[in-house]
DNA sequence: AGAATCACG
DNA sequence: ACGTACGTGATTCTA
């Protein structure tokens, strides 16, 4: 009598399995941080259905461990023509074995053996013990010669969870022979998927009836002079050696060198808190409902009642007391100029929405939202500040903001549509913007329909009932510090930097446009000189034309659609023939024109003369901002003639100054600090020039050897490559040396400064442990493609791992460093005005010159404390240009 | 709409 | 062997 029963899963096949079967919703399954989950879900529903069904008292999911096995030792070949795992499966095996693992069932994979002759093991002990019945699953029909009175073999069919189960009965009436001649059958024919040969002609049918006649492929050779048909004869002498290879081959080991015993096996059941985190993390609706976890029931959205508001019922909104979400529409992504449309309110399952644009400032809408007490829930802060702010109302006690909040849990899918953020959490019925107004020049809203009224209410609703949901992933996280004390306070100010906006002159623009036209025409009429023709300078084809096809100059470079002109080409021309440099000439000065002449010239608000950016602040993936609308973060400074264009930036007040102050290699610094490395760190104790100490370490100079500027931009070049996550090849092609002297420059930076060295290894490491990289204010960044077997994408990811800290910690500390600046300079009149990622610029009356040549620095260099200080430089002057 | 180019950190 | 530096935005040309 068996009391137990051992279940043994063939772990790689199902997943095959589970993975082909919904290749063609591939796309459909997919997590918030882009990774595949088709046969991680497939493998589950798997599980669920020979779980219930089955009830096993034990339970253990056998892995492949790697291409080499026994097997491929004795036949090089061996499924020597399968094609390679697809990436978007392969990068699903990590989860699927924590699945596992949360599922309580263990998992196993041996050296050189594959996951069936661990299950034949495991089998045959089972059945030696006495005590147990045995079930096999697997996609693979060669298990089925493991059949036996207590061993059944269930095939999973391909495209359902329907099983096959075999027992000997069955193996009999479906090969005609008993499970352990299959293994001879499969001798006799070879097989063509594991690509190893038996015997010529000899396929199911033949061997079939030999087997059947004669018992094995021994007994066949025993017997080789009574078999009638010459060729056939002939055939099985020739390729004796093979049939018995094969038959090797095909034998699945029962004695392999299994660790783990019996004893270990015994099915756990669902680990609850891993299992659910894991289902959340993977966007498992369906099974997180099952566990009896429903979290999302609790979020989907149904119908929402609402009222119009209107003057009559006003007063009702006098309901709300502690807190309240608000959505405010507009009719474009600039909220410095759009249109105010329409805008919802309420809490729970009291709603009001409104195309009313003066119910906006009425006095119980305008009490609620600069109210002290009543908690905001919205759908990005900074917008919403800004939109209130040009009616005159102040915004106040915001508490949860969606849009932050969704970026933080996870930069990759971010949008700024509530709707499609909805949906990343959970929410199924909630359009999008696009799917109500349209999109590009169709896009229109029409604030008078009932449609849109439902809409923007829906939205709202959808931030009030997340909240909670997303408040408790921020916590999970470890990232609620990140947003109460980072994000969400520098949302104002940010707000309040791009509703003071930067002075710019346009006569300033308009002089040096003139000059750049004049030149621009000159070079022009050169060009066509040299050219022997007129052609579009702007246009890479033709210029390519002319300089590859009519000049014949060298092609040192193609891009996908033809040759390339880029300036690192051009530079390498320009000795070959006078056309280049005033083709690159040419090139710098129509980019100054078009997009800093003209294009800052359009975005001056004529009334205040001021331009006002948008900060993008949840864009990024690293945490730092972006600038757009114009985009203030790229004003030219290298070159002397674009850095001029700073000359048009200017205080809006007589007599005072714009200041900037920097953070000195503030990135290299957070690289010291993170590593730990003993010796970077002494360089910025002792106040040395990094670049110049990397060159001596690097380069072996002696303390007192002169570090020529050549030897300093090598090293500088090799530090910012560290920051980048370094490749011999990446370093060798963006700095002109070889491969290889750029290998011999990596090993030595590596002995010089060995923490960054055990950094790099450590953090592609944890990527790879837990999918995801973290600054030093917890901000996340989720890495799918470390487990890619692309090559390019994986080494991608890594670069990425060593990168993001580095960079994401930067962006930590200064929004630290704006959030307490925005406070100190609350008794003052100098304003924040920019930030330009390791910069910010201000504007200072003269009177508070001295104030705050120590202030901003002292408040910028103690917004964090790192394991060396950090250094900030300063620079002012009357304009932009001259802050230098 | 996407590619190429070039502006910044 | 594989073939690349990290993070952005604006403009222009081209399909």
């Amino acid at each position: 009598m068996t009391t137990k029963k051992l279940l043994l899963i063939d772990g790689n096949s199902i997943a095959f399995k589970a993975f082909y079967a919904l290749i063609n919703s591939l796309e459909k399954f997919k997590n918030n941080s882009g990774l595949h989950t088709s046969a991680i879900y497939g493998f589950n529903r798997m599980l669920d259905k020979v779980l219930e069904d089955e009830k096993p008292t034990d339970v253990l999911v056998a892995f492949d461990a790697g291409k080499t096995t026994f097997r491929t030792k004795l036949f090089p070949e061996y499924k020597g023509n399968r094609a390679k795992t697809p990436t978007e499966l392969s990068e699903q095996f990590p989860f699927i074995r924590e699945l596992v693992k949360d599922r309580g069932i263990k998992s196993y994979e041996l050296p050189n053996y594959e996951a069936d002759d661990i299950i034949g093991t495991l089998a045959k002990k089972a059945e030696a013990h006495g005590d147990y019945q045995v079930v096999i699953l697997t996609g693979d029909r060669d298990l089925t010669q493991l059949t036996s009175d207590k061993t059944t073999v269930q095939v999973s069919k391909t495209g359902t969870t329907a099983l096959e189960k075999y027992t000997p009965q069955y193996v009999e009436e479906k090969l005609g022979v008993k499970p352990s001649q299959i293994v001879d059958i499969k001798g006799l024919m070879g097989d063509n998927s594991d690509h190893y040969p038996g015997v010529e002609k000899v396929g199911k049918i033949t061997a079939k009836k030999l087997i059947q006649q004669f018992g094995s492929i021994e007994d066949v050779y025993q017997n080789i002079d009574n078999i009638s048909g010459k060729k056939l004869k002939e055939h099985l002498l020739n390729d004796r050696d093979k049939a018995e290879r094969a038959k090797v081959l095909a034998t699945i080991k029962r004695d392999a060198p299994v660790e783990v015993a019996l004893d270990d096996l015994a099915y756990q059941g669902d680990d609850l808190d891993q299992l659910t985190n894991f289902y959340e993390q993977m966007g498992f609706k369906s099974f997180l409902s099952k566990l009896g976890v429903n979290k999302t029931a609790t979020a989907e959205l149904t119908s929402v009642k609402y009222q119009k508001l209107t003057t009559a019922n006003l007063t009702e909104l006098a309901q709300f007391k502690d807190e309240i979400s608000f959505y405010l529409e507009m009719d474009d992504d600039n909220y410095h100029t759009a249109n105010l449309v329409g805008f919802a309110i309420g809490h729970g399952d009291q709603w009001f929405v409104t195309n009313e644009m003066a119910l906006l400032t009425s006095k119980p809408v305008v009490d609620i939202l600069s109210s002290s007490k009543i908690q905001k829930n919205v759908f990005d802060a900074k917008r919403t500040y800004v939109g209130l702010h040009r009616v005159g109302i102040e915004l106040v006690n915001v508490d949860f903001d969606m849009l932050l909040v969704s970026y933080l849990l996870n930069t990759t899918n971010n949008s700024n549509d509530v709707g499609t953020v909805a949906k990343l959490h959970g929410f199924d019925n909630i359009k999008t913007d696009e799917e109500v107004y349209g999109k590009g020049a169709k896009k229109s809203i029409k604030p008078e329909t009932p449609e849109f009224l439902s809409h923007i209410v829906h939205k709202a609703k959808a931030i009030d009932q997340l909240h909670n949901e997303m408040f408790e992933e921020l916590d999970k996280h470890n990232q609620t510090k990140l947003y109460r004390d980072i994000e969400i306070k520098i949302a104002f100010v940010l707000a309040k930097m791009e509703i003071t906006g930067i002075k710019v002159n346009p006569q300033t623009l308009e002089q040096m446009g003139s000059k750049f036209k004049e030149r621009l025409a000159e070079i022009e009429q050169t060009i066509f000189q040299e050219a022997g023709e007129t052609f579009n300078i702007g246009s890479p084809k033709q210029l390519g034309h002319i300089l590859f096809e009519k000049m014949h100059l060298p092609i040192l470079k193609k891009t996908k659609t033809g040759y390339s002109t880029s300036v690192d080409v051009l530079e390498k021309l320009a000795p070959d023939a006078p056309i280049v440099q005033n083709v690159l000439n040419y090139r710098q000065i129509s980019k100054l024109q078009s997009t800093y002449i003209d294009g800052l010239l359009k975005v001056i608000h004529p009334d205040d003369s001021k331009v006002h950016t948008r900060y993008l602040q949840t864009l990024t993936q690293t945490g730092r901002l972006s600038s757009v609308d114009p985009n203030l973060q790229n004003i030219p400074i290298r070159s002397e003639e674009g850095r001029l264009i700073r000359q048009a930036f200017v205080p809006s007040h007589n007599g005072w100054q714009i200041w900037s102050s920097d953070y000195s290699q503030i990135e290299l610094r957070v690289l010291a600090s993170i590593t730990g490395d003993a010796n970077m760190q002494e360089a910025f104790r002792e106040g040395e020039d990094i670049h110049a100490t990397t060159a001596r370490r690097i380069f072996g100079l002696a303390s007192n050897d002169e570090v020529t500027p050549e030897l300093r931009r090598q090293a500088k070049a090799v530090n910012f490559g560290i920051v980048y996550g370094i490749s011999d090849y990446g370093l060798a092609n963006n700095t002109g040396i070889s491969r290889k002297q750029a290998h011999q420059f990596i090993k030595r930076y590596f002995e010089e400064y060995p923490g960054v060295k055990k950094y790099t290894e450590d953090i592609v490491d944890f990527a790879k442990d837990h999918g995801y990289v973290e600054t030093i204010a917890h901000r996340r960044r989720y890495l799918p493609d470390i487990h890619s077997r692309n090559f390019n994408l994986r080494s991608f990811a890594e670069r990425t791992a060593m990168n993001t800290p580095i960079q994401g910690s930067a962006a930590d500390i200064i929004k630290i460093a704006m959030i307490n600046m925005m406070t100190a300079l609350k008794p003052l009149k100098t304003r924040m005005l920019l930030q330009v990622h390791d910069e910010l610029i201000f504007e200072v009356p003269e009177d508070e010159l001295e104030t705050v040549k120590k202030l901003i620095p002292q408040v910028m260099d103690s917004a964090v404390k790192l394991a060396i200080p950090l250094k900030v430089e300063s620079h002012w002057g009357k304009t932009w240009y001259d802050a230098k």
